[in-house]
DNA sequence: TTCTGTCAATTGAATGTTCATTCGGTTGCA
DNA sequence: TGCAACCGAATGAACATTCAATTGACAGAA
């Protein structure tokens, strides 16, 4: 039953993605969201309370599988270098190959549903993830210059976020080798 | 007569730009935008044929603005590695200074409409940005590694946004220092 | 096994709201 | 007098949400 229900909500998930891909928040209203997902649109209030809801559900939703698909287990115990620039690519090459998911949480990011998220003190502190974490990790076991971490954020998520939203844009994926040109450059660029 | 008509556009640009950062494309209605600019809803018909229309011309504005702002007649002499430096923090600088400028230029490009403007090849050509041709300036006059521009975009660029949206999240200014440190990390990482 | 009561899951037409857009009329200037 | 700028109530479409009705699964009684 709850596997049951896990499913129609993912169906619901999905459906949702694809439309704000195509359309923004805009282009997806609950009629075209529960015609994607085979489902009426009552059904959909069955599962969440609004709308906003729904969004704000999605977004813990991708998020989750974000992490999961960037930090691997089997990476984990690589020397930090190599860990960094694993991590890195990883990013690239997961939202290259979920335009969707990219799509949403950029437009995620840059809407009033984000500021009510961070606002909330307890779910700010949960929300400062993995990736931060991971360049903590980094300064305390002096592997990275001694940045604030804000900065050191900026200069390893903010030319990988570029490239992919250029990849999208111009509908022609990166080489590996230009990322692994553009990874080698932020490494030496924040190694100690 | 045409400076008055330019002057009722911009306080109606403005007065959307002001929405749209509070409330996101959802929370403005022309309504809103209406009393925020103090006119009323028909008059905005009298110099927008329609909303899509008015964020479409708000956001040529708004580019035309920003690129006033980065690229300055002053520092146009500079040798290639200073002017590098100084057009990447002006750009921080604008939009830390400018946030709802920067929340629309987000939002936009995350949305449908910036879409339909890539779709049309003679304005793609022109939006080719400065920064794009200042980079490629960099790389023909062999300031710049012999990199792919789209990599090289990425790691100027990227960093510069994502400094700027945690400075708006956090509500806190980045130090002119720590924007000297990242910017000499890009640089050494770009050089030749 | 068959029947029955229960409740979650599902449906989509109906509701009320919000919104973009229109238009008939007013103002003010040349 | 004419015309552009301006107004905001009126219109109709699109939308989120509700709800009364239907289905389906299943536990326990016969």
């Amino acid at each position: 039953m709850n596997i049951q229900l896990t499913e129609k909500k993912e169906q619901i998930f999905r459906s949702t993605l694809q439309l704000v891909n195509a359309g923004g928040f805009h282009g997806s209203p609950m009629s075209k969201i529960a015609k994607e997902a085979e489902v009426a649109v009552g059904s959909i209030y069955h599962y969440f309370p609004s709308k906003d809801d729904l969004i704000i559900e999605l977004y813990w939703y991708c998020k989750e599988i974000i992490n999961k698909h960037i930090f691997l287990e089997e990476q984990d115990n690589l020397p930090y270098d190599q860990r960094f620039r694993a991590v890195w690519k990883n990013v690239v090459l997961f939202y290259q190959d979920h335009e969707d998911l990219f799509s949403f949480m950029e437009q995620f990011y840059g809407s009033p549903f984000y500021e009510d998220i961070r606002k909330n003190v307890f779910q700010h502190k949960c929300e400062r993830n993995k990736i931060f974490h991971f360049l903590e990790q980094g300064l305390e076991e002096k592997h990275l210059k001694d940045l604030h971490v804000r900065i050191l954020l900026a200069a390893y998520l903010g030319p990988a976020i570029s490239l992919v939203r250029s990849s999208l844009y111009e509908k022609t994926k990166i080489e590996e080798s230009q990322l692994d040109q553009l990874v080698d450059i932020i490494w030496n660029g924040v190694k100690k």
